[in-house]
DNA sequence: CCCTAGCACTCTCGTCTTACGAGTGCCAGT
DNA sequence: ACTGGCACTCGTAAGACGAGAGTGCTAGGG
């Protein structure tokens, strides 16, 4: 891939962003020095639609990156952008003062949505390493049944279920599945797997597979870390016209915390933040969006996700270097207290 | 007021509300039968018009009701419309099971939204009288003091605030204004009561007033009945023209929970459900939704408010049959444990 | 071989015009 | 007091049209 290409990819990519409309290849050589003319720009541009990193809305408009183009930018051709003076101290004047986790949390939410200016998405901090040591499950007659949830540390949650008459093997082999599944893990990460389990899971005994399923997610429920705040969801608004259908799908998982909990361990399970570009989300209806996440917290008894969505058409740089720099801030001020 | 222009109010405003669109004097006699010609039922517009029951957008288009026309209706008009039976065994199924009060509210927001299709806002319940006694201020030494909250429950809070040098009596008269504004009221209540004081208090001392009010508010946010919680955002999605300008106004007033808390206080002191219509409303970018409230709750300790975020253009009837519904369901459902 | 200049082509967007139709207000008549 | 009729207004949809932006292609130059 040539010099030249990947400079005016990139050149691309930062002029969409800030203009906000199809950028052609006169207003390029114009803005960016480059030290050709706009025809050699224009093969070059030709190359790289062929090669499917921009694409034009249609013909006679200028250029626009593709998802993958996103995707090479912010691999190899971002300058981590770092943060202005007024940015780092809105994160200390922010964070001061915080009383309790609760607290952080909030803070920390309503801090990443007014610098990003995006809709910020902060997991609650596992204080204590709860995971997961088994499943049991106590028949109390045909009709009842008890599940229960045992931690590491000892601590045993339970729950009563309705069985309606499933067998005493179905049970058995569910919670062998489940067992399989699920020890070793953090509470949070049981809730992603539980919200998929479902589907994956032979249904031997459906019905009772779900209400089990239920019942554990209820448990875990209560585990703080399994807790995510968003906010920052007027910014949402700025963007109207970019989300290629509507806000609606948007909205709604927004409100599917358990969603938003997968896909916030999903991206951040790779220590640095991490960026998914539109039709990389698992998640349908967030194909239009970008997710930009990391992990945050200090120790190993300590630690959650954090993140950002805003659109595809996004300031990576800037974006990124805020979600990593309030990562480690709120890692750090949790460590201290 | 002519018994069959009320008649005429009343079908604009159900007509308006299921078509979405302005209502012409032919559709509401075909669809109304009403025993007379369009002319007759155009001079009764005329003269509704008049009197600021109704508009039209522009010359040439059917008439829409305003603020004051669906005061009317909600007032005057509108016949109380039954649950639904599926609507009832919804509620039921949806609280049943609830484990504590976190999953009460949360499911009672998620009720709400489903079933009246619009934003939700619940209140937490204030489980115990948590009545303020008194503020008292402790002078520690030129720079620092502490702010304490007394609950008539013997429940003592406090603060460490900066003064910088406030003199001994602007503390004590700051005091002594909150003592009178703040003595008897519930946590929620003085919340609200706060959220206004700093701009009716003299500013005396501006800074030291900020600083006290801040501490006390970050005490009272300890308290759970200062929180709510809003849900069914995505449902605003389908009103996106209806507002006048835009929604941001509104999803910004979604994320000011302060806000909230006292316009659900102002609208549901009165018992029954209340509507807030339009321009009704205090908080001026709420001015293009309505919002129907209720409190709920049993008995005097254990009590709050919630309601339903809309367009004014809305199915009014329906909404205050459920928001009562699901505060009286939600009542007994925390009466009985 | 790579770059450039020139040119014809395509497509969107804003503006303008026009026709249509819904709805009104008013007046004269029952 | 109501109704039928009628002229009038005005928003909207549909088409026409020119301007402008941007492209792809081709032929020529270093």
């Amino acid at each position: 891939m040539d010099d030249r290409k990947l400079a005016i990819l990139r050149a691309i990519v930062t002029d969409y962003v800030s203009m906000r409309e199809p950028v052609g290849s006169k207003v390029l050589v114009e803005r960016h020095k480059l030290d050709v003319s706009p025809a050699t720009v224009r093969n070059d541009m030709a190359v790289l639609e062929e090669e499917g990193y921009i694409t034009q809305p249609h013909t006679s408009a200028g250029r626009i990156p593709t998802d993958k183009g996103y995707r090479l930018f912010v691999d190899r051709l971002g300058t981590v952008k770092p943060l202005s003076m007024a940015e780092r101290r809105a994160i200390q004047t922010f964070m001061a003062g915080a009383l309790d986790v609760d607290d952080v949390v909030r803070r920390t939410v309503r801090l990443l949505a007014q610098i990003t200016r995006q809709v910020a998405i902060v997991q609650y901090p596992a204080l204590s390493t709860a995971i997961i040591r088994g499943v049991e499950t106590v028949v109390l007659n045909a009709d009842r049944a008890l599940v229960i949830l045992v931690y590491s540390s000892g601590r045993v949650e339970q729950r009563p279920i309705e069985i309606g008459g499933s067998s005493e093997e179905d049970i058995a082999d569910l919670r062998g599945r489940l067992n399989a599944a699920l020890i070793g893990l953090s509470a949070a990460k049981a809730m992603e797997v539980l919200a998929g389990f479902l589907e994956v899971s032979h249904p031997v005994d459906q019905v009772l597979a779900t209400v089990v399923v239920t019942a554990l997610v209820e448990i875990l429920g209560g585990d703080p870390s399994t807790k995510v705040v968003v906010g920052g969801v007027p910014n949402l608004s700025r963007f109207l016209d970019q989300f290629e259908t509507t806000v609606k799908p948007v909205l709604e998982t927004l409100e599917e915390h358990v969603v938003l909990l997968r896909l916030l361990g999903e991206a951040s399970s790779s220590g640095d933040v991490t960026v998914r570009i539109g039709k990389e989300n698992s998640y349908e209806p967030l194909q239009s969006t970008s997710l930009v996440a990391s992990s945050y917290g200090s120790g190993a008894d300590s630690w959650a996700n954090l993140g950002v969505v805003g659109p595809t058409r996004m300031d990576y740089p800037s974006t990124m270097a805020t979600v990593r720099a309030v990562a480690r801030y709120v890692g750090r001020f949790l460590a201290e207290g």
